[in-house]
DNA sequence: CCCTATCCATAGATAATCTATATATCTGCC
DNA sequence: GGCAGATATATAGATTATCTATGGATAGGG
């Protein structure tokens, strides 16, 4: 069996934090949009979200509150804190370095 | 400490297999060259290549040689292989698909 | 002669992800 | 009434990749 990553390791927090800005959600929820947004390239399996969330929670980059969903289900919902945000911005310029760096040694004919 | 990968993870043999599609080189050229080109973003430690190196003969991705540099010191000169060359092209697609991916998850407004 | 750069390699720790599993509820369908 | 499938959370265990730390060894310059 090929071994074939659903994410790129090191990518899955910024990802969980950028969905987040666009409004809290659930972790399934969470799941899902970026399943979507990525045209089901980025596949978030459970056993790396929960584990995820669990970080951002101890890090204080998100907060938990239980609710109900739309469709009448408990459901915990995260919020982005300040400083996930700005943790957010780490992240996507950390992220940019290195994807230039990589594209620099890529490139080179 | 603030945790500060060197590399992206997942993608050091995508690195070390396109620094080989120019010339055969040793381990610590290779490091060298990765890190150069990439303007010093990219850092690969010993205690990532070498295991790395390993990982890509076994698969017969790359083989090697013992022999002389120019500075007349004894050093392991790697070759790309067909089934490198291919492996390659394989990783770099696969690399490109997530980028894309990630773009689209981290672009939207 | 020492110091730095060049060169190889492994052991152990750490961290991130995946696989597998368990649990539970809601909706729609037959 | 029952079952399938989607919704929802969570943990344990395995796997893998990377980093830190270490231990050699040699060439060449000062």
């Amino acid at each position: 069996m090929a071994k074939k990553n659903d994410l790129l390791p090191g990518t899955l927090d910024m990802l969980i934090l950028k969905t987040l800005t666009r409004a809290p959600l659930h972790g399934y929820g969470i799941a899902l949009s970026i399943k979507r947004l990525s045209d089901d390239v980025l596949t978030v399996e459970e056993g790396s979200l929960y584990p995820a969330l669990q970080r951002l929670l101890l890090q204080g980059w998100v907060r938990a509150e239980w609710k109900q969903t739309e469709t009448n289900r408990r459901a915990r919902y995260y919020t982005l804190t300040a400083e996930g945000r700005k943790q957010l911005g780490l992240e996507l310029s950390e992220f940019e370095r290195m994807i230039t760096a990589i594209g620099r040694v890529l490139q080179d004919a």
